[in-house]
DNA sequence: TTTGCTGCAAACCTTTTGCACCTAT
DNA sequence: ATAGGTGCAAAAGGTTTGCAGCAAA
């Protein structure tokens, strides 16, 4: 992605963004670039990672780590929030934790600065319990612990 | 690592456990290999993956994703804690969040079932804030948001 | 002896990058 | 025309795996 410069209007970028919007839950890199290229229209992988990384860079979209991989999603609003994902289907819901105000005292009586959290909760969804015995929709890895 | 069987007592087994119980905070699978080769006791990188994804199984140590790749670390106990981690030296400590309930809470209001989650403060500590200027104790990338 | 563990190298996967070409502006 | 975006293929990491040899039990 470039530093400075005005954004240019692309074809590929609209496509992605779209196809980013369609999405129910987290996806991959991998899987939105294989999704754009069965839906005709097709955009370079690298392209979907620059574009990706740019979003994320702005904010338009979050991520988080799933089974070693860079999961994306439309963000709504501003705020910044957290999840609870199915990782079987990869549906998700925000979710407000109720004051995280001890977060910021327990850094700093450690004197710590902080940079960023995680808060991620995995699980399975109704749907994907009842799938279980079959198999996952897509994905049923899941982070150790 | 084998399914069934007894474990058995080798010598990189133990050079592997010595090097991780004499580690801060969180260590890369890498940065462990090169530990372990510095200080003599070489073992080989394989070895040091299906290890310490043996006892991130068994429990025996815990995990946490920073920067695309997976930190290791030596669990004291065998409750399920969490972590504030400076980024710069990797130096953690160990912190309990009060009442974790709403977690489950929601998750039941969903109908989810939850399989894990992720809770991890990442920031820098005093001593790297100070250093910052000059330059992180060993990688300063934080994970986005 | 049996069979788990190890080392090496190759394989895998995801993500990044160099570079020439394309195309909004 | 200018310079940001794109595609391709190569490169870069981190992690896993196949396999033959080694060594605990």
């Amino acid at each position: 992605m470039s530093e400075h410069g005005v954004a240019r209007h692309t074809r590929q970028k609209d496509a992605l963004l779209q196809q980013l919007r369609g999405c129910e839950g987290f996806v991959s890199a991998q899987e939105l670039h294989r999704r754009l290229t069965d839906s005709g229209a097709s955009v370079g992988l690298a392209t979907v990672y620059r574009q990706l990384n740019s979003l994320a860079e702005s904010g338009a979209v979050d991520t988080v780590r799933l089974d070693g991989q860079q999961m994306f999603r439309i963000c709504d609003d501003d705020s910044h929030h957290h999840h609870l994902i199915c990782s079987g289907c990869g549906k998700t819901i925000e979710i407000e934790p109720p004051d995280m105000e001890w977060m910021r005292q327990i850094a700093r009586s450690h004197g710590f600065k902080i940079n960023s959290h995680t808060l991620e909760i995995f699980g399975l969804c109704s749907d994907c319990q009842h799938k279980r015995a079959t198999q996952p929709t897509r994905n049923s890895a899941i982070e150790r612990r």
